[in-house]
DNA sequence: TGACTATCTGAAAGCGCTTTCAAGACAGCC
DNA sequence: GGCTGTCTTGAAAGCGCTTTCAGATAGTCA
C-alpha cells in the first residue's frame, strides 16, 4: 500500500503518489527516498483504487468475432501494440458471430469500466450503441466502412469486386463464391455482394448454385466446393472468403481431378502464412491487418486523451497475385 | 451511478446493492422497484469501486509466449470458456519469447489487480514467482508439468520420445529434428532432450546437424531443413517443433527432389487444422489445447475461491498417425 | 532584516461501490 | 400490553489511491 510506502520513505501518500506518478515539483531527496521504499517494498499500486480514483481504467476492450481467426489475432495483436505504448491494456472477447453474445460480452467490458471500445464490422445488436453512449466511452469500428461511425477498414465490396474483375480480365466467365456465413457478418455479405455487382457490371451474373456460404475453415471449403459441383455446370473460377477456405476448396477441385489453376482458378481473402506455399501458391486479396489494428488504437486513444480524429481511415486491401489464377482452359499449366 | 437508482427506487444504495449483487433478505416490492429503476436508468455499476470495495477484481491474467501462435489462443479460448462461466475476464498479454518482456507484462497485469494468472512454461524471470507471491494471487503454469508450482500440462519429454520411438520402430536410424527457438523455452528444450534420450536408449544417436533450431513458422521449417541437408547424409526421418515447421520442411524436402514419406518421414507437432489436408496427410503429436485451458481455468478459479485442488495435471498428447510416416527406404510410396 | 514570492508538502476530501452495525417495524407469545 | 425475536433497512465507514488547497519552508530582493 501507499500509505506503507509513505511510511517507510517519511513523506505522505500524496507525496508518494507525486513520484510514483512522475509530477514534477518533488524535491530530489523526497523523491528519492520514496522510489527507494517503494522499491523496498516491492510496491504496486492498486488498480481498481488508482481507477477509481482517476475514472480512468487505462483499459480498452475489444470483442472479435472469433479469436481463433488469424486475420483478427493479427489485429489483436498490433492493436494491443498501440496500446500498450500508450500504457492502456486490452481486454478481449469473443463473440462467435453472434448478435446476442456480442452485446453480452460488449456490456461486461463496459462494466469493467473500460475506457473505449473495438467492434468489427457495421452489424450489431439493436441497444449496443446506446450502452456505449450511454457508457460516454469512444469505439471505433475495424474491417468495414462506415458513414455514421468512426471506424477503420477497407471496402470490402470494392476489394471482392477487385478480384472478379482481375478474374473476367483473364477470361472468365463462370465465377463462383465460397464465402463464411454471412448472418449478421456485413463483411462477407458485402464481398459477395461486390462480386455480384461486378459480374453484373460486364453483363454476368453470379449463378445461385455458384454461390456458396459455409462455415468457415478447411471443411468448410471442401464442403463447399462439392457443394457447388452439385450445382451443374462447374464454374472456372472462385474466389473463397478465407485462405482456408481456398485450400479446402483447392483439395476437394484436385480430388475431383480437376487441376489448379487449369481447370479451375482460385482466390482467397487474407494472405495467410500458408497461401504462398499451398500448391500452387495462392492468389490472394491481403489486408493489412497491422495497419488496421494500428490505426483502430491510434484513434481510440487519441480520442480517450481528446484530441482530434479523423472518423474514417480507409486502409488498403492488396490483390496478391500468385500461380493458383490463369486465363480459363489452360489445362496443365 | 448507485446513488441515482436508490433516488429513483426510494431506497438506499445500501439496498440497491443488494438487490443487484443478488442478497436475499429485501422485500419484493422494493426490490422491484431497485430492478426497474436501474433498467430505466441503464445502470452499469463501476467496476473499479467495486473492486476497490470487495478487493476482488473479477478478471484472471494470462501472459502467453505469442498470441498468434494456434497452440496459445486455443488454450486461451478454453481458458476463457472457464473464466466466464464463473464470472470472471480474462485479460492476454504477449511476451514474445522473452523473458524480461514477460515480466513486465505480468506486472502490468498484476498492477491491474487480476485475481489470478497463468504462465506458459517453466522458465520464467527470476523475479516473476516473487511478484506473483507479493501479490498474493494463485497462478498456474501451463504446457510444461511443474514439481514446484501448480501446473497443467504434459511431458513434452515423454510425447516426443513416443514420437521417436514410433519412427525407431518403423526401422529409422537416421532421425533429425528441428525445434523452434529453444532460448527460454523449456517445451522445445524438452522435447529435443527426450528424442535424444529416446535415441540413446536404442543405442543411437542425435547427430548435431540434424539437431536444427528455427524460428517459428513455415519459413522456418523450409530453412531449417535445408540447414539440416547442408550438414551430410540426410535424416530419413525428421520429427518438427509444429506442424507448420514440418509444412516448410516437407516443401523444401519435395524442392529437394525427396519424397514424403518415401525418403522422409516427417512428424509435427500440435495437429493444427491443416495438418490432415497436408500432402501426405502429416503425422503429429495432438496437444489436447481445449482441456489444457479447462483445467487450468478450474483450477485458478478453485484457487481463488479457497476451494482445493490438485496441484499437478497432466494432459495427455496423442501421436495421430497419417500418411506422412512409413518406414525408411520405400520409395514412391 | 523584513516582506514577498516561489517551492514543496501534507491533511483531507473524494472516487462509487460494499458491508457492517444498529435501529425500526412487526409478529408472536406470555 | 409488554417483551422478545425476526426481518428489513439506512447511515456510515471503509477500500487505496489521486488531487486540491492551504500551510510551511526556503529563497530573493530592497
Amino acid at each position: 500500500m501507499a500509505r506503507d510506502v509513505a511510511r517507510r520513505a517519511g513523506v505522505s501518500t500524496a507525496t508518494v503518489s507525486r513520484v510514483l506518478n512522475g509530477f514534477a515539483g518533488v524535491r530530489a531527496d523526497k523523491r528519492e527516498a520514496v522510489m527507494r521504499a517503494a522499491q523496498d517494498l516491492g510496491f504496486v499500486a492498486n488498480g481498481a483504487a488508482r481507477a477509481l480514483s482517476t475514472r480512468r481504467f487505462m483499459a480498452v476492450g475489444a470483442v472479435v468475432p472469433n479469436i481463433e481467426n488469424e486475420a483478427f489475432v493479427r489485429v489483436l495483436s498490433s492493436f494491443q501494440d498501440r496500446l500498450r505504448q500508450a500504457g492502456y491494456t486490452l481486454v478481449a472477447a469473443n463473440a462467435g458471430y453472434d448478435l446476442e453474445d456480442e452485446l453480452r460480452e460488449a456490456t461486461f467490458l463496459l462494466e469493467r469500466g473500460v475506457d473505449g471500445l473495438m467492434l468489427v464490422g457495421d452489424i450489431h445488436h439493436p441497444d449496443l450503441h446506446a450502452r456505449i453512449a450511454r457508457a460516454g466511452i469512444p469505439m471505433v469500428q475495424t474491417f468495414s466502412l462506415s458513414r455514421e461511425r468512426p471506424c477503420v477498414g477497407f471496402d470490402n465490396a470494392a476489394s471482392a469486386a477487385r478480384a472478379a474483375n482481375y478474374l473476367m480480365d483473364l477470361g472468365h466467365r463462370r465465377i463462383g463464391v465460397i464465402s463464411g456465413l454471412r448472418k449478421d457478418n456485413d463483411r462477407g455479405g458485402a464481398r459477395v455482394t461486390g462480386i455480384a455487382a461486378a459480374l453484373a457490371a460486364r453483363g454476368l451474373g453470379l449463378a445461385p448454385e455458384h454461390d456458396i456460404e459455409i462455415s468457415y475453415g478447411i471443411g468448410g471449403g471442401r464442403d463447399g466446393f462439392r457443394q457447388m459441383l452439385a450445382g451443374g455446370e462447374p464454374p472456372t473460377a472462385i474466389i473463397c472468403g478465407t485462405d482456408q477456405i481456398a485450400f479446402g476448396a483447392m483439395i476437394e477441385a484436385r480430388a475431383r481431378g480437376l487441376s489448379i489453376p487449369g481447370d479451375l482458378s482460385v482466390i482467397g481473402h487474407n494472405d495467410s502464412d500458408f497461401a504462398p506455399f499451398l500448391d500452387p501458391p495462392l492468389t490472394t486479396i491481403r489486408i493489412h491487418s497491422a495497419e488496421i489494428g494500428h490505426a483502430a488504437g491510434d484513434h481510440l486513444i487519441a480520442r480517450i486523451q481528446g484530441k482530434p480524429v479523423v472518423r474514417l481511415t480507409e486502409i488498403d486491401a492488396a490483390l496478391i497475385l500468385r500461380a493458383s489464377t490463369t486465363p480459363p482452359g489452360r489445362r496443365g499449366t
